[in-house]
DNA sequence: CAACTTTTGGCAAACGCTTGCCACTGATGT
DNA sequence: ACATCAGTGGCAAGCGTTTGCCAAAAGTTG
């Protein structure tokens, strides 16, 4: 394959604003305040200069301007697991809010450690104005220090130290065990996801509680890596347990669960119901169709965006807010069902 | 929520190359050079000047790196919809790669628009080094022109202008053909895509030709946008040409495909056989789990990195790949299956 | 019309780093 | 002993913006 490489004659140097400058007969300073702070110059002067820019095709520098003004107009978004569409949906949602604003979304995968997580918090401090960080693994003294340095927002992971916007999980555990309960379900289980994972942690405590609340008998599997392939694990602890519906920390472990029901011909919801969480990509066409606590995900992102922002250029009148919680609802499919009869 | 805000008292500049300098008693241009020229400078220095860096925290600013030197470490990957899973794969693997080497991604969605796409390419012609366009939109013309002024490579769009990396179409459609043929079907359709898209048009130029060769009745159907919402009607229009099989442009309108079919109470295979494309995640765990052209999607974006990389600090010896092609092979699941006894 | 106050625009100093060029030091070759 | 040279390190000129400060111009007021 050796295609010709073609090269350019000219190096074509990009149009700084110096040539706009230039060519409108103005001074360089002009220029920058024409375009960013456009108030603060003639508008006469500023049409002129516009006209010059687009048609030199001027396009500021996002170095040079990051330099000299000390913003990036960048924001990192933090995510334990690239690969997990819970978190594409939080992507999807702080990418559109982000380019909405004008900012720039740089994406960075912390492979669920927080070692990873502190780090690129570290590096990229001057690459990006703030952080988004989904479901962070960090512990609180360590999501303090960091919070103290530079403006971030938590996704799933409610603290005191950092405004966050967070699932309404305790809503939803209830709603799913109240669900059950009316199934008939007596005997539950819930299948936990990460050890360092927050909601995994709160997920527990209210199913916990909540269990012994309706005097139902509680039961408590794992932790599971939040994949599908940890289901095979997952499906066969919870068998074991006897439990009649399982509660699991996310859709992906849940999946996977059905798929080795399936294979071991445990039918599901007649022998075993499964709730999942998130109702991510696939819970809806999977087999059966998962019932699951729904939540507006990718709304989370784009309000975790709106709250950084706020906090970025904070409004002298109203202090920003500094924790939103998002509602949940129960979408209820096909993997859940009566309880079985009395052994 | 009136949390009280934690104002840092003390500005904490950060730690610049210049304090770096100071503390170890050389000059800026000898931290700089031992940062990133190792061979430039003596041992003993650099390790002293190492050694003061790592005390400090000292992190090079991206932006005044990227100021001096032309170069921003930063690459632009190009997708026209977040929201595909099948992006997703690809920006996995970019990300993967591109993490390994040290660079930043800047992902960008140009929601299926060849103008938002130019206009990316346009605006962060200054903020990244290089661009990987997913399945761009744009003409030749246009490609030609964008790719004579920044490096870039494009996935999933052959063409002799710029490098990119494809999937193997024609070999995927074949085996598909050779499938489907081999099942009895003799009537097959071929649901497509977007009519912007190269690898669409591709395929159906292959399925033409090969059913053609074999004899078969190619049908085709569409164009369709390639999403489950769209799966309805391409299902009932692929029912209303009598066709006992069908190629689909990709999983996500397959899987919309296989959910309408249910809903008619048109079993799948027993009535007709649902080929899709891409194996994304979740065709595993439909219903029926789908028969697909599966190639290493993650792997694209990875190759697309490394050629792109490659071209951005050229190897003197030997020129650049301009031309990848990723293996395809059918993985055969449970939405194919003997054509239907004629009717 | 003088004395102010706004508006508007220019000057030049950063911002934090890279890099071309030069100078110095020892080592090597003759 | 002298010229040469590779290895090191410093100087200073950028890179393309923003922005504090100042001055000229224009507008207001009495």
């Amino acid at each position: 394959m050796e295609a010709p490489k073609q090269e350019q004659g000219e190096p074509a140097r990009l149009p700084t604003i110096k040539d706009v400058a230039g060519l409108a007969g103005v001074a360089t300073s002009t220029v920058s305040r024409a375009l960013s702070n456009p108030d603060r110059v003639n508008r006469r002067t500023r049409e002129r200069i516009e006209e010059v820019a687009a048609r030199l095709n001027y396009v500021p520098s996002s170095q040079a301007r990051g330099l000299s003004s000390g913003r990036t107009n960048a924001v990192a978004v933090l995510v334990p697991d690239i690969t997990n569409p819970f978190y594409f949906d939080i992507i999807r949602g702080t990418q559109h809010q982000l380019k909405a604003a004008g900012f720039t979304q740089l994406l960075v995968d912390t492979e669920e450690s927080s070692e990873m997580e502190l780090d690129a918090l570290h590096k990229m401090r001057r690459s990006a104005d703030g952080f988004i960080l989904a479901a962070s693994r960090l512990t609180d003294a360590e999501l303090a220090e960091v919070s103290g340095t530079q403006p971030l927002v938590t996704i799933n992971r409610a603290s005191a130290i950092a405004p966050s916007v967070v699932i309404d999980t305790p809503s939803a555990i209830i709603q799913a065990l109240e669900h059950l309960a009316s199934l008939g379900h007596q005997r539950v289980c819930y299948v936990s996801g990460p050890p360092t994972s927050w909601s995994n942690h709160m997920r527990w405590k209210v199913f916990e509680e909540e269990s012994a609340h309706r005097g139902m008998d509680a039961h408590r599997i794992g932790p599971f890596v939040p994949k599908t392939t940890s289901g095979a694990a997952a499906a066969d602890a919870a068998v074991r347990t006897g439990a009649t519906a399982c509660i699991v920390f996310n859709d992906l472990l849940a999946i996977g669960m059905l798929q080795r029901l399936r294979e071991r011909g445990i039918r599901v919801p007649e022998d075993i119901s499964i709730v999942g969480s998130d109702d991510i990509f696939g819970a809806d066409f999977c087999n059966p169709p998962l019932t699951t606590i729904a939540s507006p995900i990718e709304q989370a992102g784009r309000v975790a965006v709106s709250m950084l922002l706020s906090q970025l250029n904070p409004t002298p009148g109203r202090s920003s807010r500094q924790l939103a919680v998002m509602p949940t609802h129960l979408t209820i499919r096909a993997s859940t069902g009566p309880a079985p009869a009395q052994a």
